[in-house]
DNA sequence: CTGAAAGCGCTTACAG
DNA sequence: CTGAAAGCGCTTACAG
């Protein structure tokens, strides 16, 4: 079955690929009642279908975009990635998704296969480790946005949570609940990580504001696969802490396991408090406390000022941090 | 900022379009290693990257396939989908993902657009609802594989677990820890979908097998809504069942939900097994014991598939219907 | 070993 | 109100 082209039904219709052209794009001003007519039935004759790429080709536009995140299996990029697709499908926009895990190699890859494809714009968990790629594209002007991550000295767009503020209020709840001896447990610091960097800060702030003296052997951060043996270590502490604040969902989710490895009992043993919102906070023993993040508003973010950026061609060079507020669910694990 | 063409390129070298395009293509057969250095120094130069919209025009095909899920916060999805993209990444595809919502509206505006943008290929979860353009796009032999769901008398590659299966090993297992009263927790069957479906079959299949009484009131339906008040009947039965099959994650989300409200100890007062792995499935007290789909291989099976059907351009109208066998994971529950 | 020319399927001034 | 022609940025026989 060969494709059928807007020849063919120029042909069939008896009249030029111009009128038909004219047809699809809605340009009805000056056209004959009859020639809509009959166009229209042609193309439901012909069952034509109309070729998208040679349209972007001639316009330059694809109204697709491009999505990269860390990985589609976080809860939270999943939820980003929801929130992006929805308004880009209210704008008959497609979305292309891409893996970075974290690799800047990959990152680079799938920065320059999405270009090659000529999308209209990317929105980006950056890795950090393509300053110089970024560079250019900005320089270019090319519309791309940030997400959860900060790039020093990159002028765009930037989509994240108030970070600081999420550990702050952490620490602030646990406070009000009577907790001193406060730890947190931290995926690694290594490569400066926005988020992990921000909420340590907030954690050290709240500590201060409230006149906690600060034990360095409170800040507990590593590798997944050395959690365990991290958390026991501060759990036998000459003087251990009375509550923990895991700042992500991986790490509440090594605390979670250590506890009923070894029984320990939430709160009374220890309080724990996470950031980042978990699907089972609810019906676990404790209810667990979270400090959420708004995730679709900030996809939805997000995509909006993409749009924003591919809409108006000038250089509106002004690149903005867009911060979104933690919210604090109390339930009983604190 | 214009942007650089092959013409550019060509110009610059001294050259013509035709050795660029060749260069480019990695057709080296004939060509002289000055012309190469030249050409590749002058790429570097002008930063020329190629416009791969111009190729897909050219040479239809835009190495990108759709894939479109029900809905893209589900785990399931998010794991298939991962499992896509590493099989794509590979072969240097991209993917478009569209969530279909379970609407058939918005699956048939996603399928035209797809095929718009001339994807090479589709993998899908089927509504159900627009069997007519199955039908073309098989007819058409478009390529396109299922997935999760059976489509009735459309012949196209369908992946999917064992339902039946992985109900009857459900029941078995209870069975043999001693249950006899077990009821099953379902999503509405009003659709007829096919997971729901072939897990109520299994169900009733191995209650047969084991010489159980089907009892109908252990038989428990509904939407997410109605479920809290729904549990509560089961419960409330004269004769309640000693065991309950969440036939899904969410249905299960909803069981431990009630169970915590109402404070029912699992397994002692209840036992509980469910299908679909849960993140949390280890760290709940008690841990669940749960029948877990090979996401990530029913989601690479269905790409090699795809791509199967992609490279050969032949009719091979096999479709046949892979099974992927569950597995089951015992913990504590039960 | 390399180039001129046609063509992929559209859109868009421009002319009439 | 409609058509002829050029062009988007590539690839690909074909000729030399």
């Amino acid at each position: 079955m060969k494709k059928v082209t807007i020849a063919d039904v120029a042909q069939h219709a008896g009249v030029s690929k111009s009128t038909v052209s004219q047809y699809l794009n809605q340009r009805y001003d000056y056209m004959g009642e009859q020639t809509k007519a009959r166009i229209e039935e042609t193309i439901n004759v012909l069952g034509y279908r109309p070729n998208i790429l040679a349209r972007s080709l001639k316009q330059k536009s694809t109204t697709t975009i491009g999505v990269i995140v860390a990985n589609i299996l976080h809860v939270f990029s999943t939820q980003v990635i929801r929130a992006i697709e929805d308004v880009c499908n209210e704008k008959d926009f497609h979305v292309i998704i891409c893996n970075a895990d974290n690799q800047p190699e990959k990152e680079k890859k799938y920065i320059e296969m999405l270009r090659a494809k000529q999308v209209d714009g990317i929105i980006a968990f950056p890795t950090g480790g393509n300053i110089a790629l970024y560079q250019d594209l900005v320089r270019e002007n090319y519309p791309i946005v940030f997400i959860d991550r900060l790039i020093e000295g990159i002028e765009t767009n930037t989509v994240l949570l108030d970070n600081e503020k999420a550990a702050f209020i952490a620490v602030e709840t646990l406070v009000k609940n009577g907790y001193s001896k406060i730890a947190l447990l931290s995926p690694p610091f290594e490569h400066a990580i926005t988020p992990r960097m921000e909420r340590l800060n907030g954690y050290k702030n709240a500590l201060q504001e409230y006149q906690i003296p600060l034990n360095e052997e409170y800040i507990v951060s590593g590798k997944t696969s050395e959690m365990q043996s991290l958390i026991g270590k501060l759990i036998y502490l000459k003087d251990p802490p009375k509550a923990i604040l895991a700042t992500n969902d991986h790490v509440l989710m090594e605390l979670l396991t250590y506890v009923k490895k070894n029984q320990i009992r939430i709160p009374e043993e220890i309080g724990v408090i996470g950031i980042d919102e978990v699907s089972f906070a609810d019906i676990y023993s404790p209810s667990l406390t979270t400090i959420a993040q708004p995730s679709f508003e900030m996809g939805a973010k997000a995509a909006n000022l993409l749009f924003e950026r591919i809409q108006k061609k000038e250089i509106i060079n002004q690149a903005k941090i867009y911060r979104f507020e933690p919210k604090l669910i109390v339930r009983e694990s604190c």
